[in-house]
DNA sequence: CATGAATGAGACTTCATTCAT
DNA sequence: GATGAATGAAGTCTCATTCAT
């Protein structure tokens, strides 16, 4: 039974403590991506910070609950970046791209994160996995909200809305397996082509 | 330096061992994508065949290669497949249909080995590595090819080629994070919904 | 309990399978002298003959036989020779003369089988190693028996003859260190050079 | 490519770690020549010095490792004891009755590291192999300039200076296969018969 | 005589984790 | 807060050997 014990970054008054932790989180997160959560061992992430094996266990009471630390806090940033975007707009088509221009913004950003989470959220257990779980249903509810109210508006009847959630999902995470912050188009012309594909596609019914 | 030993399944004569070893691949195929190709042990393969773990090593020479035959007969046969099957297609809007059709009724039916495949690329090192990526990048070219002449012909100019295509394939690949064949919706209809959406978002500039 | 079932080649009437049977026992020596008995694997011994590894098994029953075939043929052929060389020979000096002559023959054309039987003696368990060990203490003893003679011969009270012996044995067996019959002196130099500092280490008392 | 990181016990202050090191190394040459280094297992020297397999690991990073530090710092001291002991010889009659004492000393003390060191050079592969054969090829160069004088001096024209030093070291080093502590003649009286042997071979040139 | 296929045993090595300091 | 040293568990892979064909 995994003992949670998140430490919520904002609320902490140890700065120092938490800022390497930050740090922590983004290296692993980093080594993680590139290798999975398996070859990712604590002791190339401690290499990688420049600590020893032992010091990092000050920081997470396992593998398990970094890798834990790593979603949760994508997770609850996304949630929230979005839960106050959304506040102020009404219409679902402004709506939808509050959406993808937060999604884009937060990953393109953290394509790391974004692929642990895309490959790494069976690998938790029990509590862990229903804490991440559980902010993932509620992020997919909210877009999925939307996409109702989407194609109520462009009088789509064709299309599923969870289908069509789902299938938007695939187009704003599959990022993380082609973008390249270095040699790739911008962020802005990427978030774009996805953002006019998608709602093309939902708007015009095919006759 | 990997000797890759590709064993051609359907050329060879030795049916039984080939079978077996077609057994094998189809079975490791699974545990690498519900548990990820490092934690997908050779005991597991091994227990799952109900055969002894040294005796797997006829079939391959590392788990290395296990992995490689894996990728290498998924992409194999997608390709001779989608060859195939556009050999009497000449209109764009045909041409995508098959490709869509050719890509989901493969994937639905090998779920595993499209998450393995998505996962796992770049777990394969050297010869292995290229040996796969060439395929892969043979399939995406064919695809970029008919997306090219499909904006054309809608005279979208607004949309990338290269950004629309890869968008595709995030909502085709990303079948494997939730299509589940008992409790989900028929291929059909998500086939369906896939290609509406994307020739929809194709066809109809944004006003 | 090893049974021993050592196949005199010379009695033998299955002339094709004998010559097998040679063939894979310097093959084998080879191997063992490159790479030590643990790393000559069985199935290097079967590829560098071109047979399957199973069948190798038909001319010996395990791999500690095939380790046992070499060192016994190595000392029996040594010893045979050496009786048939010294029948005719009976001072001193030409028999120390003859045994090394006859000792560098054999090991000169046999550097392998050298190697092999320095390394691997103890490498035998129970009646294999007895065996080859009788057939070593007979050599040395016959070594022996020359060297206290010369001693005699020479007055030579300083040396002590079993020490002198396994010197000399030091001097003859150390060739397979450094010999090169590619590169290196002849071996009718190289043979003069041991006799000439032997026997004159020995006809010379220190003052 | 061997990342080479030998420890000079010497040198460090962490003497607790260091006679641990020490301990091991000594530990694992003992089984090495008793049994050959592939059946020499970690395993075994593990037990033999009371510590758990993977805490050998902290000492060495393989097992080839392991047998590098054997030979390099058998022949790094050897050497360096050389060197001093030569220091203050000038006569070659002196300085090879040195070489044969500190040869001497130094294996009749450490006969398993002799047997290593002898039969498993080859064992070493890349950097360490090149490592350990630099220094064994300055060994060999100092004793054969020794020889080279000495045989000068002696106005012995018969013997080439070359294999005149490998058959030395062919009685020095083959003590392995024979000396005894236990039961065997005294250090003394062994190494004087060698010299006596090897002086008086090359002393007087046959007539 | 020959061999394809199989297997139990056991080797080296790595890893997450702990704990005394 | 930090870390050197240690360890049980487990992984991949190789090997000698067998046996049905």
């Amino acid at each position: 039974m995994p003992d949670i014990s998140y430490r919520n970054l904002a609320e902490s008054r140890h700065l120092r403590t938490d800022e390497r932790l930050a740090t922590i989180l983004h290296a692993a997160a980093r080594i993680m991506a590139d290798e999975g959560y398996e070859r990712a061992t604590i002791r190339k992430v401690a290499a990688s910070v420049g600590a020893s094996i032992a010091s990092l266990y000050y920081y997470f009471n396992s593998k398990e609950e970094l890798l834990y630390q790593i979603q949760y806090c994508t997770f609850k940033t996304l949630l929230d970046n979005l839960d106050e975007s959304l506040e102020n707009v009404s219409d679902p088509d402004g709506r939808i791209r509050v959406l993808i221009r937060n999604h884009l913004d937060h990953f393109f950003r953290n394509l790391n994160e974004l692929k642990v989470c895309s490959h790494e959220l069976e690998t938790l257990k029990g509590a862990y996995y229903e804490s991440v779980k559980e902010l993932r249903k509620t992020y997919f509810r909210t877009a999925l909200g939307i996409v109702v109210d989407l194609l109520k508006d462009s009088g789509n009847t064709t299309l599923d809305p969870k289908l069509t959630t789902l299938n938007l999902f695939g187009m704003l995470d599959w990022i993380y397996t082609w973008y390249d912050p270095e040699t790739g188009p911008s962020e802005r012309k990427a978030s774009n082509q996805i953002t006019c594909l998608f709602l093309n596609g939902i708007r015009s019914p095919s006759r």
